[in-house]
DNA sequence: TTTTTATGGTTTCCTCTGGAAACCAGTTCC
DNA sequence: GGAACTGGTTTCCAGAGGAAACCATAAAAA
């Protein structure tokens, strides 16, 4: 609706649709969705994110209204991350991502291994004769 | 099923969610899933992505299985990129992600803009009491 | 004739982000 | 007296991304 457009650089959506589209995102959102979580919880949970980077994505996170922050007054500081109502609406989009990629992975490497082993076919590499539409 | 899970570090899977949690790559595959484009009409489309940048991705995509690339001997070369049927079973998902985007913009842009105007309170931050449960 | 436009890229340069690791404050465990 | 836990911030460096130039070729425009 509107003239909201993901392909218009300036576009807001656009700027909601970079903050999605990040591997850290997907991931930390998806363990979000099955349980609150602290802090090194979700480190260690979501392998590989460095303290720095998980933390400004969670600000943002927070910021965008999809994480809810809670600071508890325990001995060392405790802190549960969990998902709004608006992030849980985020679950079924996301889950569908992770879920092609354990589905369709055989798929990817094959195709990657088809290529790879291809390669000197390639370099001399054969162009269609006919063209197919003027273009001007 | 069997060993695959995105959320280990090392797991193939989690390679290639990284290649389509990625702003161009979504909007990339969005516009190929409509119709076959060229390089430069994908380049117009996809407002705001380098000459560089799109062609790693289409390299990339075209490894993966995802792109299928055509060049006809056309005066200036003509290219033509398309989805092959793989990269057909991603249109849903990675649509559902834009779509997102476009619907709940709204939402996001109001969360944010609470977010900054409180940021006074949250210099005075409050803890909740009661811890919840102990961490150790 | 010279300039511009189009095709599909590659290469160079520079900035900005991401990752690794150190550091910080406070308390409990050994 | 350290070591380890809590949740981060800061520093440093390498690598990725964006802007722009460059490449070859040909048609169209001036």
């Amino acid at each position: 609706m509107y003239e909201y457009d993901v392909y218009e650089q300036r576009c807001p959506t656009r700027m909601v649709l970079e903050r999605l589209a990040d591997k850290w995102v997907v991931l930390v959102l998806g363990r979000l969705s099955e349980q609150p979580l602290r802090f090194n919880q979700l480190r260690r949970e979501v392998q590989g994110v460095s303290q720095k980077v998980l933390s400004q994505i969670l600000k943002k996170l927070e910021r965008d209204g999809l994480v809810n922050r809670r600071a508890f007054a325990t001995v060392p500081v405790t802190v549960e991350y969990d998902l709004t109502p608006l992030g849980r609406t985020l679950t079924a989009p996301l889950s569908a991502l992770t879920d092609w990629a354990e589905t369709h992975i055989e798929s990817v490497l094959t195709a990657q291994q088809q290529y790879d082993s291809a390669q000197g076919e390639r370099d001399a590499e054969e162009v269609s004769p006919p063209p197919p539409r003027n273009h001007g």
